[in-house]
DNA sequence: GGTCTAAGTAATCAAACGATAACAAGTTGG
DNA sequence: CCAACTTGTTATCGTTTGATTACTTAGACC
């Protein structure tokens, strides 16, 4: 049962945010199907006709929730790119970037369960835009070569599937996964670990 | 509308085959959720009760199609193991096994979709599982070293990705789609977009 | 301090879905 | 040939869900 009485007045802009953020997690959870616009409300501590007057329909959620988790990420791997002053090469500080993303949760999650419905005609043709502008990115803007695009993609789309799994999981009593996360997730293996268990507890 | 009347018995066990790969196409393109049982029932020519009566539950079957993907996709694997006919290296042999897997809609990507859902009890369970399976194969039975395995499974996560992204379907319009294809599928893209069409037309 | 707008809720609905129950028609073995 | 089991269907039910409507109330502004 929730308490739901006294709720602090926001302006919409603030509660936008605040709504995307919870939406960002329980679409990254449970997926755009299993993700219920109720879900998303308790998350965020508004009543469930607010979160569906403020964004329209579900499917319009989603796509705001995609775009601002390709925003966060391409401003994480600007910043990687902006960043020379540390002498890692290029392409472990993008690594990192990426795996940083992590720290806000559903962020690359609910992409990856955007990157699955590629035969749903308004989310399948948005997933691809999106996708194909980290391609671009990775290409055009950090320089990357075809196949060190490729091999960079791979990489992340492993940790998705990795974290998709919550395979941390497993790692106390599994050594092969043990051996598996510490490398797919160089160096990042106890942060990993961190925010499985604060997910899985809190 | 469809004409249901006369339909030519089978025994279970074909009956149950044949909604198993029917229900691994529909969960392929709709996820675990967003896959009805009617849709099942509809693609495999039969009442949407009597699938519910034959696997128990939606989950249960479910965890069906992931069990029956994952036996398909190792068999594959063995097979490329065991043809020590070809001079082709054996990792590219393994991946072609896995490229072929798309030969059959939705075994490589019902498999992803159960990856995303981590969190949820049972399915999680299941699906890291048949993951690590995947994994020692690889490790153990294939011989590759730690290294080789992320390697080979990071690959794989981009292409089960471009697949679920229906990505083809963007090859014709973006060169940067068309670059990352083959760069994904080696010699296998000709092969991707001739499926992608015909689970399009047909 | 009253008023008017923006921020929110409670109540409710129709559609979709998984599941169950009851029934029909083949097929097989004695 | 008929009884009994297997294969299948139609009809239907209770929940869940996204969405709509109508109502409330906090707070900014003159």
């Amino acid at each position: 049962m929730t308490i739901s009485v006294p709720l602090t007045r926001m302006k919409a802009g603030e509660r936008r945010e605040l709504i995307l953020r919870a939406a960002t997690g329980v679409f990254g959870t449970s997926g755009y199907v299993g993700a219920t616009t109720a879900d998303v409300a308790r998350a965020a501590g508004v009543s469930q006709p607010y979160v569906v007057r403020m964004f329209g329909t579900k499917e319009q959620l989603f796509l705001e929730v995609i775009n601002r988790a390709l925003e966060l990420l391409l401003a994480g791997f600007q910043s990687a790119l902006d960043d020379t002053s540390s002498d890692v090469a290029l392409e472990k500080r993008m690594g990192l970037a990426y795996v940083n993303q992590l720290k806000e949760h559903g962020v690359l999650l609910s992409l990856m369960h955007a990157f699955v419905l590629g035969r749903e005609p308004v989310i399948g043709r948005a997933a691809r835009a999106g996708f194909m502008k980290v391609y671009r990115f990775l290409r055009e803007d950090a320089g990357f070569d075809a196949a060190q695009v490729q091999n960079f993609l791979a990489s992340g789309m492993l940790i998705n599937t990795m974290i998709g799994l919550d395979m941390a999981e497993d790692y106390d009593g599994d050594p092969d996964v043990r051996e598996l996360m510490e490398c797919a997730f160089p160096e990042k293996v106890e942060m990993v670990r961190e925010l499985a268990r604060k997910r899985t507890e809190g």
